[in-house]
DNA sequence: TTGTATGCGTTATCAG
DNA sequence: CTGATAACGCATACAA
């Protein structure tokens, strides 16, 4: 427990050498004496010496992590995502700060004030206002991840037009009339490309479109309340498009629970391809999309000196059992 | 896009007063006269300056944001865990840097190198090696998280005994007499705790244990591949008592897929008592941990100036369907 | 190759 | 109340 941890100058004081040259040896930059630099390095190892990550980021003004704000880390979605973008700044030797905003309203004065902690943010479609990004944009570089492009800053998204492929394929292919969509564009700009996606696709084939999506959270367990109230009712639809495999995982669930059969009962679809999606019985048909590499992406943008990128990751229609194929 | 941020400096010259005021009605501490204070909140406002954290975390010496290390996020365990200690400690105005070892070898590198930037670091147990957290503990103050106490490093963790209690449960009042146990105690003090408590009830029961656990990983997909391999054979266990929730549900939706019944065919039982638990037919029988305030709690220690404290959060067996109930 | 001196942006001490 | 001025710990031009 803590006796203060020693300084460069201590260091320097010890070795018989100047901070500069402590500091070239522990950071490994410049040119110094072979013999030199073992003296160093010696006493460095013995008294257990750590450049302070405060006088650095102070003398280099850069903070040497990076942030990234998300609406809540539910669901293997987030996980991935997060150990994507994780992982990359790891690489990058740089820290990352998380900043949940789970929907409060403090949210945006939290993400702003953030910015004052590091060299760049990277934010979660639906979690902050359009003003707040583009005040946040304003004091550090900012990446929109799976969002609305704006003005000029850089985004990375998945390509959610795939969404248009599977509903035509449900409508055309198997002849399903009655879809319905599950899920949310409150807030999700994922999710609202989807929807969109999906009365396109319902136009195309010039079939109706229900009225509106049922609005439910991204959780398996909202998946499974939705299938309660979807499948009780006499009008049962022929399938049910879900925003993300969680909520068709869940709405599998509740369906196989009440003793339906899917796909003959009622077919359902997902989008993410996450592990559960191939393992469960029928398998899951969805939509895969490069969730880690999203993160990854992202991570990347946002350390490189300047861009203003907009990238769209491509996505891939996977058909299995649940569609009814 | 960003001009540079002005400085304490330049709004002193500005407002026409020394930077020891500007510091002062910033940060509003000590007495300023009213008429001055509104001169430089003036200047303040209109140059939109906010205190570099760079130059504040120096001067105080203390970088205002804690660090949080976990095996890796997948499931709800801990996304709740990571919530709890988030809300916490942006609570307390402190920042939060994660680290997920996902064990890789360099965690334990990563982990120190934290050190230099954080106030504080919570550890989950079953990331680092003892040694890494007593080096860690020399550096900066430390919590272990769900893990083994150490010397003189606080803790937080829940109370695992209660598997005991389940499985005396399992045992004695349902009369089953084939238990497996599902989960690998490598790498988990909890899941090591759990499979202890299984086996302790087995011998207070007078029933004799299996061998060794079933060691898979700690996530829905892995339940459902140990289903597969549990339930093939000729000779099904009587209960499947699984370390963790996410694995109970995986086996649940695996042993429903193949056309068995729960509990008819075979109980099954988890641990955590997670929000699809109590949504799933039928009702998943389980231990309830805190696990949001496990966050907290571990947040709150790890603030407090000095503490040796070692907690443990009470649990509580829940009774569903799926164990026969 | 090595050392000296200065700056990074605050906070805080101590006179006035 | 207000203002100089000294830390805080490190990196780095610049000089030697």
């Amino acid at each position: 427990m803590g006796s203060r941890r020693p300084t460069v100058r201590e260091i320097a004081e010890i070795a018989q050498v100047s901070i500069a040259t402590v500091s070239r040896v522990s950071r490994g930059t410049g040119q110094v004496r072979p013999e030199l630099r073992q003296r160093v390095l010696q006493v460095i190892e013995e008294y257990g010496y750590r450049p302070s990550q405060l006088g650095r980021a102070l003398a280099e003004r850069k903070h040497g992590s990076v942030a990234i704000v998300f609406p809540g880390l539910a669901g293997p979605y987030f996980s991935e995502l997060i150990q994507g973008f994780e992982y990359e700044a790891m690489e990058a030797g740089a820290g990352v700060h998380i900043v949940g905003t789970h929907k409060r309203a403090a949210a945006d004065a939290d993400v702003l004030a953030m910015s004052a902690r590091v060299d760049g943010i990277a934010v979660h479609g639906g979690t902050v206002k359009p003003e707040t990004l583009q005040r946040l944009a304003a004091e550090v570089p900012v990446v929109v991840l799976a969002g609305q492009p704006l003005d000029g800053i850089p985004s990375v998204r998945a390509d959610n037009s795939q969404m248009a492929e599977l509903t035509r394929h449900l409508l055309v292919d198997h002849g399903y009339r009655r879809l319905v969509f599950v899920g949310s564009p409150d807030g999700s700009p994922d999710v609202t490309e989807r929807w969109e996606a999906f009365q396109q696709a319902h136009r195309e084939a010039g079939v109706e479109a229900p009225a509106g999506p049922v609005k439910i959270g991204l959780q398996q367990s909202d998946g499974v309340i939705a299938a309660g109230e979807l499948l009780n009712g006499p009008s049962r639809p022929d399938a049910i498009v879900c925003a993300n495999d969680e909520t068709a995982l869940g709405v599998l669930i509740g369906a196989l629970g009440r003793g339906l059969r899917v796909p003959g009962d009622v077919a359902i679809t997902g989008f993410d391809d996450v592990a559960m999606s191939s393992l469960v019985q029928p398998g899951l048909t969805t939509i895969r999309q490069p969730i880690r590499e999203l993160g990854a992406a992202t991570a990347r943008l946002l350390m490189a000196d300047q861009s203003t990128e907009n990238l769209v990751l491509p996505t891939e229609l996977v058909l299995r059992g649940s569609c009814g194929c």
